[in-house]
DNA sequence: TACCGCAGAGAAAGCCCTTTCCCGCAGGGA
DNA sequence: TCCCTGCGGGAAAGGGCTTTCTCTGCGGTA
């Protein structure tokens, strides 16, 4: 590989200029030097060693992301909103998937701060965990306290930057509009109870049915993976459970996509006999047949923020920003059927299978 | 941030001892040195300087992968293939968008040589342009030259390794399938034509009609972005121009998402008035509905493959593997609709609008 | 003519680590 | 007693780059 002496001894020059010349420093270097150099650049296709540069020079660049999996289209979403900002300010993203694994995140908080991280955006999920949360803001702080940057996206009991995406007023929409069609036989399919936005979006959809002197049993409640496998299991064990659910809130786009796929296969139609309500507004929930009614969080710009927080002048205070949710109002959510409306009250009349209830 | 020397200054051992024991090196250490170091590490919270390291060590290890766009399914399933073989080997992957801009695919090879990655892996189509191939070629040629490894994905002008989906045959067995199906005016919404992908589908799809005695003229094919909203566009255009289209085929599944919706926006049913293929058969594939016949390639099989050749030992000569498509029939092909079939042969009749063709 | 200042180039000091090489010492065999 | 061996540890040489500092030679001023 060849080094940047190689390349002064070609163009004849000392290193130091060559390297001026290839960084386009401010130190003038004559039109003839600068040609040679470049000549001998272009003939030993020279590369600088990443490396040695950042190595070299003082200050740091690229922007470490922790984020749950890249490839989940929530995550993408965010993902796409803070490149969107670090390409404008020439910055490099290194983006590592947990995959929901709390050692696995505190393993690429090292990784990034051994890489020099300019900042950290840890953009998932907060967990129920003291043990985890006391070790991952030990850890911050600690890469804090050597200059460090950090935000997170979402409810993470750590005390600095934060753009939140209000899950809580999210699950209350959702709640409200399920009330609002009259449905009082609610399922829901949710993601693991260990992490703070199951437990967010659960408390704004527990409030919505308290203003309506009801409540969320834990039993109408099942926890599964955050994805559409998960989604379609804990939809099947709500029905088996409970066959008489006129509505099923899933807790994100992709377990209502699973819900969908489980009640297709039971032959239940969406939503004449039960409604599906989503999570997060993805891009494909408006594909899906029906078209998926969800609560939509403004993923993109939750990168947006998080990035011009990390990247913009450090406030003495930390900010904290909250980002809205909105109802979009699709195709999966109707109002409660007939047959059902009419037992309201009386004890509930199996529509098939046992009542479980 | 506490460097190497500050470990060691307050175990009171020197860097070398200190590097020792915190990297496990072979050579042995006495326990209570040992104990003093790692007591110093934790107390300092240190954590090695990963440029430093890689300066300083000889071996390279990541691996770096340009992808077209990771959120995409497609490449978001090839990725999954690769993390697992790179994560069972230890590797670091660096993971490009190159979001189909040749000249930025070219930056990366050079900023991935620049971070002196192992091995160096192309998951996107080949481009038919000379220039950009020669340059690319250039490239990846200089970078093999000082001991790196090089894999393709998908056809391209590049000697070396590389995976190959069939895609011919898959565009065969699509138009196999529609002409079976007794399908005559088959549209086709198709990715952008600089692209290897979209013609190599295409040829597929030319030969199975051919087999026939028939042809895909120009004016039935419509090229657009590779995504949901090309194909959504794409569809319509074709739709315009030729009403009496019977079937549809998206030369991947993002894009027959897109079409999908311009029919049902349109109020076309699907199978029953037109049928539409897919191609790749990404995992949302089975939750559209109707759920989308398509053309299955080994997705994530494909990044496996290549990250093996890419690790394992070098060959003499270059490895190309190809793999097979095969179709996976669902619910969006049905066979011709009986009104268009008694017309075939005759002057079109327009079932709704003028008929363009 | 003598001196100053400055432009343009190079020498060299790091940046932080790994690893080879070397040294001192203790134990064992002759 | 002497020498050799082997072990545990440190000194120091890189690895490839940036950047400060230093030096040379030239044009311009007094």
């Amino acid at each position: 590989m060849a080094t940047l002496s190689d390349v002064a001894r070609r163009a004849g020059v000392s290193p130091a200029t060559a390297s001026r010349v290839i960084n386009g420093s401010s130190k003038p270097v004559t039109d003839e030097l600068r040609e040679r150099v470049l000549a001998a650049v272009a003939e030993l296709q020279y590369v600088p060693n990443a490396h040695a540069q950042l190595l070299a020079r003082s200050h740091r660049s690229a922007v470490g992301v922790i984020v749950h999996d890249v490839s989940d289209p929530y995550f993408a979403e965010i993902t796409r909103g803070l490149q969107r900002v670090a390409t404008d300010q020439g910055r490099l993203l290194m983006i590592c998937n947990s995959y929901r694994d709390p050692d696995r995140e505190l393993e690429y908080v090292e990784l990034l701060r051994g890489h020099q991280v300019a900042a950290l955006i840890l953009a998932g999920s907060g967990y129920h965990d003291e043990a985890f949360t006391r070790q991952l803001n030990e850890k911050l702080t600690a890469y804090e306290a050597t200059g460090g940057r950090v935000a997170v996206i979402g409810r993470h009991e750590h005390s600095g930057d934060a753009v939140m995406p209000d899950n809580r007023t999210g699950g209350y929409l959702a709640g409200r509009e399920l009330c609002a069609l009259g449905h009082r036989a609610i399922g829901v399919v949710a993601g693991p109870r260990i992490l703070t936005t199951t437990t967010d979006r659960l408390a704004g959809l527990r409030q919505a049915l308290a203003e309506q002197g009801r409540e969320l049993p834990e039993r109408r409640i099942r926890y599964a993976e955050f994805d559409r496998d998960g989604g379609a299991e804990a939809t099947a064990r709500l029905l088996d459970a409970d066959p008489d659910l006129t509505a099923i809130v899933a807790l994100n786009d992709s377990m209502a996509i699973g819900a969908l796929a489980t009640l297709r296969t039971r032959g239940l139609a969406v939503p004449q006999q039960i409604s599906v309500l989503g999570f997060d507004d993805m891009p494909i929930a408006r594909d899906v047949t029906p078209a998926l009614t969800t609560v939509r969080l403004p993923l993109v710009d939750m990168g947006v923020r998080a990035m011009s927080l990390v990247l913009g002048v450090g406030a003495p205070t930390p900010r904290v920003e909250v980002l809205p949710a909105e109802l979009v109002r699709r195709d999966t959510a109707g109002p409660v059927p007939r047959s059902t409306r009419a037992t309201v009250g009386s004890a509930p009349r199996a529509r098939r299978g046992d009542a479980a209830s």
